[in-house]
DNA sequence: AGCCTTTGACCAGCG
DNA sequence: TCGCTGGTCAAAGGC
């Protein structure tokens, strides 16, 4: 990389803030405690002292042991001392580090940074951090941290910078999470709390940028030294540890990250929950080899494992992403066994693989693709799904334009690291750094959210790790123009207006959509291969049986990517000839083109002619009473919502001149395979149209079947109208669907 | 009720 | 064509 001389690795221990975190913070930063006091949450355990003590040694080298020992030793004689045995054990891996490098790794001598409590609390595990290849010691030493304040640049470290209030408490690294928060919520904090240092050339003076303190871009001097991502992963017992992802972009765009295991209570959750979030950064994470420390605390602390096992069975990575495990697999040439995972989200096609060793520990993450949504809420992740109006509200974002976004072929970020253009593979052994110019596969929310000319990221939690390192157009230049504006944090004059702004949307729009549920539309038919035969490809993901009906459910999801839409299937408890299916969520895509292979297509839903027909069906009701430009996409109803209330209607074999509450279809009866919507008559021919929007009329019809669906949702229902094919019930939903009024989406 | 994990089987690509 | 391999599917059960 260029500019940058020296290559570092530095695994430093660092130790847990004292009971007086505030005091230890204190001391770090000098005297400018009050206005961080300012932004410190109530919680009386905090310990933000924890972390930052960590950047300092973070960037400390050997040459900078004595400058650390001398702005901190003072400071912090207070502080135990480390045990000979785990300073000899880090010297270790830090030399094997280094010579998996190929460089100099200087070990950071904390001896004199430790916590006379650390006796107290033997569970904390010392935070390892490893400045991989290519980071320059000299950048990180002269960063502002290692100044004196004097000379400080401002930022939170240095406490030159002036500490905004944690509005949104997403600080983690100025206000450290509370120990009893969630973990999710110390990822939270953890992506969402980047920093950054910046290089300043001409003085050689690094600058400290602090997303979170929202150093202004125009306050960023150009610079032309290579900035580098650091990030930076506690895996710390204690909440409080977990850091900050530490960015430095750079202009040539080589970036890397520095993934630090800061304890062996390392669980997965840890390790991508910087990565993950920008897994296009960090495409592989090899948290067992390139986190010796890792091992060797382990080694060191046998009877804590516990702690690490923590994870073993544990969810794959709690990285604020929900996943779904779609596959395990014993790889060649590796010991361990490979995990896929899946994004949950709806549109999202991020998949990770993972490696984990038989104690539970990851060895490798492989990220491919990108989020192209923000991380749910803790409070909703694993439980919501496709209904977080968030990402929801994000979605409507273009898909991310670029090799590996929306419906490019992804390639697993190993691959595309060492494809970057120019930019050197970092990998050693399972640690991997790669390029920013992997940004094509970073959030396509930051990019929407971000400000330009380098204004930092505004939204809140809808900015992870990963918006920070976008690689597109805008996100080039502001970098080149200094602007570092990385780890979101929003903290910033301008910026927190924006962000809040952002923010207060988002919560509105989640907050008026919340409570709006898919549109649900019942279909029921009495041949359950009709039914499933909708010309959609579903994976079956669950199968219960329901009280009320002896016959099991099925439920499915729509393999299409970015399709919401799911839909369970059962047989009707009251005939058994019938076949209930729910339809819940709105098509986005069109009916794939039949296949071959019945594989793709789950449950008993078949492919060729019938799903043709379906698909032939869809199509020519989309062409027909589609009320949007994008008429041929069926499925692209998602962008067009229903208002927040609005009542079922009826499409029953009887005419409607309006809308209707009951949207009945009789669709047992074949020969219409394609437009078999009762009352339409043969003169209607394909275009079975409804003669006044659902949604726009009055509501006249209310449901006579007794179908018992949820206030306020379309259905359509059972109908023994003639004339009504069931193979085409996709058909029968496009037309229901496509009469959903347009609206916000949900 | 809905979603997830497990795990054997299947599929496609490649040599 | 076959075997190997990685990736994915999907039934069943669990949470």
């Amino acid at each position: 990389m260029a500019g940058i001389d020296d290559h570092v690795a530095i695994i430093g221990d660092w130790v847990p803030p004292s009971p007086s975190p505030r005091m230890f913070f204190s001391m770090m930063l000098g005297d400018d405690v009050d206005s961080r006091a300012t932004s410190e949450p109530t919680n009386e355990n905090r310990n933000e002292g924890f972390f930052l003590g960590s950047p300092e040694q973070i960037m400390s080298g050997d040459t900078d042991k004595k400058t650390l020992a001398g702005d901190l030793g003072d400071q912090l004689t207070e502080f135990g001392a480390f045990s000979d045995q785990k300073l000899s054990s880090r010297g270790g891996l830090v030399e094997r580090i280094a010579a998996r490098a190929g460089f100099n790794a200087p070990r950071l001598n904390t001896e004199s940074i430790r916590s006379a409590d650390l006796s107290l609390n033997p569970d904390v595990r010392s935070p390892y951090l490893t400045i991989p290849p290519g980071l320059s010691p000299t950048t990180l030493l002269e960063s502002p941290v290692f100044l004196s304040t004097s000379h400080a640049q401002p930022s939170p470290t240095t406490g030159k910078f002036p500490f905004i209030p944690n509005v949104n408490n997403r600080s983690s690294m100025l206000i450290p999470a509370a120990p009893d928060r969630s973990k999710e919520d110390l990822f939270e904090d953890f992506n969402t709390s980047s920093f950054a240092f910046k290089p300043v050339a001409e003085s050689g003076s690094s600058f400290f940028n602090n997303g979170a303190s929202k150093i202004s871009a125009a306050t960023i001097p150009q610079q032309s030294f290579p900035s580098i991502e650091v990030s930076v992963q506690s895996e710390n017992s204690l909440p409080s540890q977990i850091m900050e992802p530490t960015k430095v972009h750079s202009q040539s765009r080589n970036t890397f990250h520095v993934q630090a295991d800061l304890s062996r209570s390392s669980t997965e959750k840890d390790i991508p929950a910087t990565i993950a979030s920008d897994p296009t950064v960090l495409g592989t994470v090899g948290s067992a080899e390139h986190s010796p420390p890792l091992d060797e605390q382990q080694d060191e602390d046998g009877d804590q494992r516990g702690g690490v096992d923590n994870m073993v069975g544990g969810a794959p990575a709690e990285d604020g992403y929900n996943w779904r495990k779609y596959g395990q697999k014993q790889v060649k040439g590796s010991e361990f066994p490979r995990s896929y995972y899946k994004c949950t989200h709806p549109n999202c096609q991020v998949k990770k693989k993972v490696e984990r060793s038989h104690e539970g520990h990851i060895t490798e993450i492989i990220y491919k693709g990108a989020h192209n949504h923000s991380k749910p809420p803790p409070n909703r992740r694993s439980a919501i799904g496709s209904s977080n109006p968030l990402s929801d509200m994000q979605l409507d974002i273009p898909e991310q334009a670029g090799p590996h976004g929306g419906d490019g072929d992804p390639v697993w970020a190993s691959t595309q690291k060492g494809t970057a253009a120019g930019a050197p593979d970092w990998r050693h052994d399972n640690l991997e750094v790669t390029s920013s110019s992997l940004g094509p596969e970073f959030c396509n929310t930051s990019t929407t959210l971000q400000g330009q000319n380098g204004a930092p990221f505004e939204s809140s939690d809808a900015v992870d790790a990963s918006s920070t390192f976008s690689n597109d157009e805008d996100d080039d230049d502001r970098v080149t123009h200094g602007s570092v504006s990385l780890g979101y944090d929003g903290e910033g004059d301008e910026s927190e207006s924006k962000r809040r702004k952002v923010e207060a949307y988002a919560t509105e729009m989640s907050g008026a959509t919340r409570a709006i549920r898919e549109p649900r539309v019942v279909v029921q038919t009495t041949s359950e291969v009709d039914i499933l035969d909708d010309g959609y490809r579903w994976r079956k993901y669950g199968q219960k049986v329901v009280k009320g009906n002896p016959n099991p459910r099925s439920y499915y999801k729509c393999t299409n990517a970015g399709c919401t839409v799911r839909k369970h299937v059962e047989r009707a408890s009251h005939d058994l000839k019938s076949v209930i299916t729910t339809y819940e969520g709105k098509h986005n895509h069109d009916v794939p083109a039949a296949r071959n292979s019945s594989h793709v297509n789950s449950g008993a839903s078949g492919t060729g002619p019938a799903q043709a027909a379906a698909a032939a069906a869809a199509a020519a009701t989309v062409q027909t009473h589609v009320h949007r430009s994008d008429s041929s996409q069926v499925h692209n109803m998602a962008r067009f919502d229903r208002p927040p209330s609005f009542g079922t209607f009826n499409l029953p074999g009887r005419q409607q001149l309006g809308p209707s509450h009951g949207f009945s279809f009789g669709m047992n009866q074949p020969g219409l395979a394609n437009l078999g919507m009762a009352g339409l008559g043969p003169t209607q021919g394909k275009l079975p149209a409804l003669p006044v929007h659902p949604y726009l009329g009055q509501q006249r019809q209310v449901n006579e079947m007794g179908f018992m669906l949820p206030k306020g949702e379309p259905k359509v229902e059972p109908m023994s109208e003639p004339s009504l094919n069931l193979s085409s019930g996709s058909a029968v939903y496009h037309q229901i669907m496509s009469r959903l009024p347009l609206g916000p989406q949900m």
